[in-house]
DNA sequence: CTTATAATTCAATAATTCTTGAATTATGGA
DNA sequence: TCCATAATTCAAGAATTATTGAATTATAAG
């Protein structure tokens, strides 16, 4: 993750709506959630859900697969964890980062 | 942290200039830096500096205190752990994280 | 084939954000 | 006091981002 990818990602977070979004694809999980699903969850238009998910996507920060007539979102936490692991590395200075005790996974390129 | 705050934080750190400010900051640690130290080490005119400055601080991401006709800007460590620990929380869903060996902290409302 | 559904795209507008350069405030030194 | 320095504030304009509603694309079901 270089500083770029990183202001991007910000970017694609940044935002209310597109947060609540990422936040319900994390707690959907690998099952997804479809457009209308998270458009009937946020109260968003469409069209503005649309928006946010294509700026979401460009970010890559959710991936998106067709099924059927629909189509399924996930989070992308590969691109989440990067993430963290970037603001860890630049923004943290090595300070005490209050993480929970369950993430014990040495950093690296592999983030 | 709650959502509102989170979404300004991430918003504070979502700009280039902003997020190359901040990392800046961290490197200094206590030590600080003015504004004028930053405007010069990022290129960027003074006056967009100190609009770039006052977002940093409305987001709590900042502090600042002045050193006699200076100013001294320091990174808000305690802030941006309670924004790592919020991002952790709502869109990691417990998977591993791939953070730093080092960050042993358990997780908390003191985050 | 026709219809209903799911989602995106588009155009227009509104709102916000960013940059620039000039003006202002305030501190410290000659 | 006078001048130089440090930084902010302000106004204007440019650029980007967000919302709305209509139009479009595409799939599935009857």
């Amino acid at each position: 993750m270089d500083h770029l990818t990183a202001t991007r990602s910000l970017a694609a977070l940044a935002q209310s709506h597109r947060l609540q979004a990422f936040k319900a694809l994390v707690v959907a999980g690998q099952v997804g959630l479809t457009p209308g699903a998270m458009a009937a969850l946020l109260g968003v238009a469409n069209s503005a859900l649309s928006f946010h998910l294509k700026e979401l996507t460009h970010a890559g920060m959710v991936s998106c697969e067709p099924r059927g007539r629909q189509l399924l979102y996930r989070a992308n936490f590969t691109q989440m964890n990067a993430l963290l692991g970037y603001l860890i590395e630049h923004c943290c200075q090595g300070a005490p980062c209050g993480l929970p005790t369950s993430c014990e996974v040495a950093v690296g390129e592999s983030i």
